[in-house]
RNA sequence: GGGCGGUUAGCUCAGUUGGUUAGAGCGUCACGCUUACACCGUGAAUGUCGGGGGUUCGAGUCCCUCACCGCCCACCA
């Protein structure tokens, strides 16, 4: 069977050698790694990993997706080929929340069930069907764009092995003491009762109140005021207050913000100055009718004054807090801990109790006082919903005489993504991973992470988002790793709660709270003994009951044991090793329960670079592999994610997880807004991948892919009747159906869901950015072609140094730097580099000059045979600088080109069979040679010249031309050889080359630097089009000229300048004068020819 | 409110340590089927480098400032 070039298509078939390719490469198991044998040599040049950022199951890829893995690929496919044992690891992440929310939303509105009703079990099998499906469809689209990715090593955030290594991790921490359980106050879901993340919370303005409440101060002293007011725009929530707050020092805080505002206020724009004048005059108002008052309170509050809530008849203290603001509302705030993000933090400040008063669908509970006695006064409240509870307790306390103003009021309202209903502040049990450093002083593991990058082991790539890392670990804020929800690894320990057993004369509670009281007043003192004998038989149960369980589980369990004042109980928390069923059957036989809770879903990821290589196994391929070479991801989750692997692998592996971290741009609409389904502006890479093909879609991305900008792409719709492209807009993009403007015929979009909408066919969402890259790819596919076309007699051979031409040299030289640049910008990342410098390199130089030659000295007996191996060369190195960019269009054309220049090169070799594992070029750096490109820049310059003129004189291409240089003999022994080139490139016959040549008598005239070209126009002779060329000339030369002469003329530019400089600018004056005289000259010529 | 980016041709973006009168691709205009490629070739036109100050012999580049756009984080009882 022969293979003839000639009938090779002239496009380059992707949709048919996308697949074919990419099965070939499976089929060779390039992808596949497997460390080098126990006790060998590693025949590689070593190790080199990459982790993919597991995609979520909750849907198909979108464009940032396709960047982020084409970004990846190109670093696999380039160390591959250099020689590094390379793996690339993928996977998919279960996305806990946002996988369940899907799946909760599609029963809901399909077949509408809610998750209680499906139960627990039956819902997480439903997930995992949906998982299999959109895992299934996410690794299919990574191939079609060519991933490289070792597919046998495939994990998910949730398959066994991660399972195995979250528990470990979860043990070894809870062993640590590094996990603990604690309050926490969540966002919760009333309607769907569940706690939802802070990203699924949006803000509503609506219309409110501000109430303004009197709460009674307990045994006020002469002087002081009898009532404490507050405001709130929560009414209900008062049940729940343990304090009043007021400012400690509010002379200095009034002042302070008084300073702050001025301050603002100096350099504020005049659109909000009016708005700062007034909070300024505001201050300053308080400042005389409130001051006095505020500073009664905040001496009462050190006295320890008590408030009576009323209500609830509860005494709650007036404290001193800084959160109470002397310049808001009444100076003074109701704190009510178990209901607020911010007075939660006061109460933990100030240790005061938290008194929940809401059931998880959100009516109000029996509420509990700290003492544990159920609250007598409130029960009225009970079971009511929040509006009506609100209602109620306005109504009460105005009956009581304690109701103030009523203000009208803009609330902002958190609400519930998933249900639209408001999200209320709820205190949940949660479990934290300590983030803090030891009491002791060690570091912690927020800090352990930040040294990873503050002493470089681990580097980010820009450097600025290292900044981001830092001033996030730096809060070394506790992370909450429980979820409510049931799609997710779920959290290993079992709970016990156990009487206390003790002869107690008294109440537990009341004991204490005695110890905590005693405690607090006489911190340096022991406590008196009855006290200090039941501290130390609460110590003594908890210290049997941990040594029981020991000998009952050895290590295979650890244990932490609280006890809870209030109730009088033990609550044992177990946690219990991966794979001890038997354990844990028998902790459950034992009155155990597992805690039904889940652990956040980045608790998982976290451990992706190690879990996915077997930890904790040790595995040869954790051994081999960890730490990872880099990282590839996006700036969203620096914090989520990054920081997270960089301290668990530095807890578990006691070893960073990899040594760079490089963060790409994101992908914008041509609005500026973020691409998202929701949108409607999110493009599918699978469409661009049928319009434009995987090459194009990849080598259009790294084109975009630059160090400081995101990437902005205007969509269109593309009509399936005609392929008009539409431009998207804000207005169309969320219509169901499209009228194309081009053929009046309609399509659907992803919106369609009536029946008559879905009929339509769909336009899909593509981006004509992609358009470049696909001619790119066709250029390089024809290019090929003709070398091909070409190459067909090829034979094998040596190229001698001596049978070196210009043009060889010239183009090695290049071929030499684009070598040794695009690698580099490969190397670090700069991807935009890479693809620009093989892009103009493939495109101006290969083949508008190299190829244009060739075609001249392929005609040649006595250069053939040379022409094609030099040929074949750069095309071989051209297809593996472009192929990790490329990779199907370059695999393609590399087993073309095998078929018929099997052996290649200046020095030939045998050429591998796949381009994917072939050997990297090296920069010849040798060959770099800045005098023959200067050489050959004067040929080019030439040639511009001439087809400047032939196109000023609208000459068509089919006319031969005749032009003489003016030139030194260095410059003509240049030139002359590349006269056949003048012929072929520019159909211009050279007629002389001289130190000193007659213009022909009817002539144009380009000047170069050392050089005149005249071309003889015979007959063509647009006398007019040269006159108006040369004017405008003139008229360039003459401004040009100026500028330079003011230039220099200026004294201080010549004194003051770098030598250099001036020197350059003198030379650059003097040519252009130069030049305007020659201009002049030929005017001059020319007016005598015009009519 | 805090932090980080951005603003250069109609569009999308480059622009090194300050140094000729600022570049590329697309689009526009003119010409063109010439031993691969019309998804092509040849040539042309196109800019107050967001505004205003400053430093300097010299600023797209450095400093200050204002405006606008985007992202991340924290948020007002």
């Amino acid at each position: 069977m022969t293979f003839s070039p000639e009938s090779l298509p002239n496009r380059f078939d992707f949709a048919e050698a996308q697949p074919r390719i990419y099965q070939q490469w499976e089929a060779g198991k390039f992808f596949h790694a497997e460390p080098p044998p126990a006790g060998q040599k590693d025949p590689s040049r070593g190790p080199f990993a990459i982790v993919i950022p597991p995609p979520n199951v909750t849907g198909a890829l979108h464009l940032g997706h396709a960047l982020n893995n084409t970004l990846q690929d190109a670093q696999i496919r380039m160390r591959r080929m250099q020689g590094y044992n390379t793996l690339w690891m993928p996977g998919t992440d279960h996305a806990g929340i946002a996988t369940q929310a899907v799946v909760e939303r599609r029963l809901r509105e399909e077949e509408n069930l809610t998750r209680h009703d499906l139960g627990r079990e039956k819902l997480v099998a439903r997930i995992w069907e949906w998982k299999e499906q959109y895992e299934a469809r996410i690794l299919g689209q990574l191939k079609q764009m060519g991933a490289s990715c070792d597919w046998e090593r495939t994990r998910f955030t949730l398959d066994e092995t991660c399972a195995g290594a979250v528990r470990q991790t979860f043990f070894d921490l809870f062993q640590k003491g590094l996990i603990y359980r604690g309050k926490r106050l969540v966002n919760w879901d009333t309607f769907l009762q569940t706690a939802v993340s802070d990203d699924e919370v949006f803000q509503d303005t609506v219309k409110g109140h501000f109430w303004h409440f009197r709460y009674p101060v307990i045994d006020p002293q002469p002087g002081e005021p009898t009532v404490v007011t507050i405001a709130t725009t929560r009414p209900e929530t008062m049940l729940g207050d343990t304090a009043v707050a007021c400012h400690p020092h509010p002379a200095k805080a009034l002042n302070t913000a008084e300073a702050e505002l001025l301050e603002r206020l100096a350099k504020a724009g005049t659109k909000e100055k009016d708005g700062i004048q007034a909070q300024i005059d505001n201050i300053r108002e308080r400042r005389s009718s409130m001051l006095p008052q505020l500073e009664t309170l905040a001496k009462m509050a050190r006295d320890g004054r008590k408030l009576m809530l009323p209500l609830a008849n509860r005494e709650i203290p007036l404290i001193c807090d800084e959160w109470a603001k002397p310049e808001m509302g009444s100076g003074c705030v109701k704190i009510t801990p178990a209901h607020d993000p911010n007075d939660y933090m006061v109460g933990q400040r100030q240790q005061l109790p938290m008194i929940n008063i809401l059931n998880t669908n959100g009516t109000i509970t029996a509420i509990r006082e700290p003492s544990g006695r159920t609250n007598e006064f409130t029960e009225k409240y009970q079971g009511l919903p929040i509006k009506k509870a609100r209602a109620a307790v306005v109504a009460d306390l105005d009956e009581l005489g304690l109701l103030g103003d009523v203000e009208d009021r803009e609330i902002e309202l958190p609400m519930s993504d998933r249900s639209k209903t408001p999200i209320e502040p709820f205190l949940a049990d949660q479990w934290f991973v300590r983030m803090r450093d030891a009491d002791n002083g060690a570091a912690g593991l927020a800090q352990q992470a930040m040294d990873a990058v503050t002493d470089g082991r681990v580097k980010i790539v820009p450097e600025r988002y290292a900044k981001s890392y830092l001033d996030w670990l730096g809060e070394k804020r506790d992370w909450p790793v429980s979820r409510q929800l049931w799609w997710g690894h779920q959290i290993p320990v079992w709970t016990c709660m156990r009487e206390m057993e003790l002869p107690a004369r008294r109440s537990v509670t009341d004991l204490c709270r005695d110890i905590e009281a005693f405690e607090r007043e006489h911190p340096d003192s022991d406590l008196p003994t009855e006290l200090e004998e039941f501290k130390q038989l609460c110590i003594d149960t908890q210290n049997r009951r941990i040594k029981q369980l020991r000998e009952a589980y050895g290590d295979k369990v650890s244990a932490q044991i609280r006890f809870e004042p209030s109730s009088g109980n033990f609550i044992e928390f177990v946690c219990v090793q991966p794979n001890q069923d038997q354990i844990e059957k028998e902790l459950e036989e034992a009155g155990f329960e597992r805690d039904a809770d889940v652990l956040d879903t980045w608790f998982s990821s976290a451990l992706w670079p190690h879990s996915t290589l077997g930890w904790p196994e040790k595995t040869p391929a954790l051994a081999y592999w960890y730490p990872t070479s880099t990282l590839i991801t996006s700036r969203d989750i620096i914090t989520l994610w990054v920081a997270r692997m960089v301290l668990t692998g530095l807890n578990n592996m006691q070893e960073i997880p990899f040594h760079e971290v490089y963060i790409h741009p994101k992908i914008l609409d041509g609005y500026g807004e973020t691409m998202s389904k929701s949108k409607g502006n999110g493009v599918d890479p699978l469409d661009v991948i049928e319009k434009f093909g995987a090459d194009a879609l990849r080598f259009g991305l790294a084109a975009l892919c630059t160090e400081t900008q995101d990437v902005r792409m205007p969509v269109q719709f593309e009509c399936p009747h005609c392929h008009a492209l539409i431009d998207q807009t804000k207005q169309n993009r969320e219509l169901p159906r499209i009228k194309c403007s081009k053929c009046s015929q309609e399509f659907s979009t992803q919106w369609a869901r009536k029946e008559e909408d879905t009929a339509l066919p769909r336009g899909p969402v593509v981006s004509e950015r992609f358009e470049v890259a696909r001619n790119f790819s066709n250029k390089l596919w024809n290019a090929a072609r003709f070398a091909l076309i070409n190459l067909q007699d090829y034979s094998a051979g040596p190229v001698n140094e001596q049978d070196l031409t210009v043009e060889d040299r010239w183009l090695l030289s290049r071929l030499a730097t684009v070598t040794k640049e695009s690698t580099a910008a490969l190397q670090e990342y700069r991807y935009a580099d890479a693809a620009k410098c093989l892009y103009d390199f493939a495109w101006d130089e290969f083949c508008s000059f190299y190829i244009e030659i060739a075609k001249a000295r392929l005609q040649n007996p006595a250069q053939q045979a040379h022409a094609q191996r030099v040929l074949a060369n750069a095309l071989d190195v051209l297809l593996r600088l472009l192929h990790p960019l490329m990779p199907f269009l370059t695999e393609e054309i590399w087993h073309n080109l095998n078929k018929l220049a099997p052996e290649r090169g200046l020095n030939p070799v045998e050429a591998s069979e796949f381009l994917i594992v072939a050997p990297w070029p090296e920069p010849d750096l040798a060959r770099q040679d800045s005098q023959i490109e200067q050489q050959f820049s004067i040929f080019q310059q030439a040639l511009a010249a001439i087809r400047e003129i032939r196109s000023r004189q609208n000459i068509a291409s089919k006319n031969q031309l005749e032009f003489s240089v003016q030139c030194t003999p260095a410059i003509a022994n240049l030139l002359a050889p590349m006269a056949p080139y003048f012929q072929s490139m520019a159909n211009a016959r050279a007629i002389a080359w001289r130190e000193k040549i007659e213009p022909p008598a009817t002539n144009a005239k380009a000047s170069l630097p050392g050089l005149e070209i005249y071309v003889d126009l015979k007959d063509f002779i647009d006398v007019a089009a040269e006159i108006s060329k040369n004017e405008k000339e003139e008229q360039r030369l003459a401004a040009f000229i100026k500028s330079k002469e003011s230039k220099l003329s200026n004294e201080s530019f010549v004194s003051r300048a770098p030598a250099e400089v001036v020197k350059t600018e003198r030379e650059g004056l003097a040519h252009a004068q130069q030049q305007l005289e020659s201009v002049r000259r030929s005017l001059v010529q020319l007016r005598k020819m015009s009519p």
